[in-house]
RNA sequence: GCGGGUGUAGUGUAGGGGUUAUCACAGGAGCUUCCCAAGCUCUUGACCCGGGUUCAAAUCCCGGCACCCGCACCA
């Protein structure tokens, strides 16, 4: 088994994440997150949404089902689709693939016009009714509820970002018109995805943070970057490197200083959450993979054993023409007397993805061959378990208790007293539990107990009452004893 | 969506036209236990779903669903 299906195994096991709907079979593409891996995903969440908070960024969240018009003003109802066939005669609808193969052709296409071109020159017949098929269309890519708006479809969004670009005028008076502005989402996506694969990789319903950064077009301007800390970029041309950001954008691998603040933003976000930055690497998208709306795009991407996976890609991307267009709306800003209509430079995180890479990063397995979590503190799903050493002469009572008490300092605690002291250690280092309070004999003598660490397994000694004051991960003993370096 | 493979307790597995369906780990109860999955006793728990063949299907056949690998797709 790889790293990869090391995690999963242990995922399901011990409650991170499973396949929703399994007592009925199962539905590609959806799964639930179990009672660790809630709490673990809002750890991680939370370490998102606080660092654009002290970036000024500010939050909204829109609803999930949206509007026919939206969809159409950005683009998505025309281009987000898959190509298909559709019989004039018997009305069979068919993936263009297989048609295309069933008489005897073996062709992929980029286009509808590419297609029909195809169809023109060659006889490709209908797999049902055997009639002639000579166009081309598509299959689309968004949930639909036909006919169920005041004006038409509704459709599932397939990024939360539309949310907030139709919402650009009242968030720009809510920012007081100032350019630039980030307004930050965070909620559920949706794609009928036609091939769903590798558990949180590939969703059909997935969850979002989204940063649409509004800036001057001219300028794309955020803040200086602090250009300390060197990432891996593979840019569109050239050689790879690894390079602070500061250096990346005077030699031109950066096209603008937003896209070379954000990026070493997300570096920054990712290492903190538990990604190795040795399996990080940021590529900028080829041309002809862009999606239809961005121009230019830095994927960031995680090493998962020999596969490079897409976390969060940063966008450089212009919607409020098209918003501004089909809605006669302006979405424009007047700045030192000069009228702007925004370019945005959009961080997306996949944190579906992120909360797997974690897992799969952290993950490793003891020379006895017991498996740890090495997950940072802030983002392991418990800080610590309260254990009596064993349970008699009152370690037990003594460790309930100050569990009892400790929960209410730090509630991402849990008590365990069965088996041996060993097992529950083993049993905390696989969910990844940076500490373990032990309450030993000496504990009923003069209050103190042991604190074990996760990666080293040593232990110190620290008074009870001190953890019911600082907390567990906030102590200071704990954190110069093992998180030193 | 195509082709190939797989589907047995929470997890990993053995087996396989008539069985009390194997084993391990995990889980529960108890005894024991003063520091890293100790030991003992007892114990909960499974043949993906539907149809067919058959006296009899978990086992064979067909269909569905899910997962894995490859291809395609990933706005």
């Amino acid at each position: 088994m790889n790293t990869y299906e090391q995690v999963v195994e242990l995922a399901k096991r011990r409650g991170f994440f499973w396949q929703a709907f399994s007592i009925y079979g199962g539905e590609a593409g959806f799964y639930d997150y179990g009672p660790l891996g809630v709490l673990m995903r809002d750890n991680i969440t939370k370490v998102w949404k606080e660092s654009y908070l002290r970036d000024e960024a500010v939050f909204i969240d829109t609803p999930v089902i949206v509007p026919s018009t939206v969809f159409r003003a950005s683009g998505h109802i025309d281009k987000f689709a898959d190509l298909a066939t559709e019989c004039s005669k018997c009305h069979n609808k068919q993936k263009l693939d297989t048609v295309v193969k069933a008489s005897g052709f073996q062709k992929t296409f980029r286009s509808v016009e590419e297609a029909n071109r195809f169809l023109q020159e060659n006889v490709v017949k209908c797999v049902v009714c055997g009639n002639r098929i000579t166009q081309a269309t598509e299959f689309k890519l968004m949930f639909r509820m036909p006919g169920q708006g005041s004006s038409g479809d509704l459709y599932l969004r397939p990024e939360t970002a539309q949310g907030i670009f139709v919402n650009f005028k009242l968030l720009s008076n809510f920012y007081r018109n100032k350019l630039p502005m980030a307004v930050a989402q965070l909620g559920k996506g949706f794609r009928n995805e036609i091939s769903p694969r590798q558990t949180l990789i590939r969703l059909r319903e997935f969850t979002q943070g989204e940063i649409e950064v509004f800036v001057d077009p001219e300028r794309k301007y955020w803040k200086e970057p602090a250009g300390s800390m060197p990432v891996n970029l593979n840019p569109r041309s050239g050689e790879s490197v690894s390079m602070d950001v500061v250096t990346a954008l005077k030699n031109g691998i950066m096209s603008s200083n937003a896209m070379a603040y954000f990026v070493e933003k997300t570096a920054s976000i990712l290492t903190e959450v538990g990604i190795d930055s040795a399996r990080l690497r940021f590529r900028q998208v080829p041309t002809d993979e862009l999606a239809h709306y961005s121009f230019d795009t830095w994927d960031v991407e995680a090493l998962l054993d020999d596969d490079w996976v897409e976390v969060v890609g940063i966008a450089d991307r212009n919607d409020l023409k098209n918003h501004e267009k089909a809605s006669g709306e302006s979405m424009s800003v007047l700045v030192d007397g000069k009228s702007i209509t925004p370019s945005i430079i959009e961080p997306s995180y996949g944190i579906d993805r992120i909360f797997l890479s974690v897992l799969v990063h952290a993950f490793y397995v003891r020379d006895n061959g017991f498996k740890v979590l090495r997950l940072p503190d802030e983002i392991a799903p418990y800080h610590a378990a309260i254990l009596p050493l064993v349970n008699k002469d009152g370690m037990d009572s003594m460790a309930r208790d100050f569990y009892e008490r400790i929960k209410r300092v730090d509630p991402y605690v849990v008590y365990d007293q069965s088996g041996s002291i060993g097992r529950r250690y083993a049993r905390q280092d696989e969910i990844g539990t940076p500490y373990c309070i032990t309450f030993d004999s000496q504990s009923t003598q003069d209050g103190t107990v042991t604190v074990r660490e996760r990666d080293s397994a040593r232990q110190i000694r620290v008074a009870s009452q001190d953890l019911l004051s600082t907390g567990i991960i906030g102590n200071e003993k704990i954190r110069s004893a093992f998180r030193s370096s």
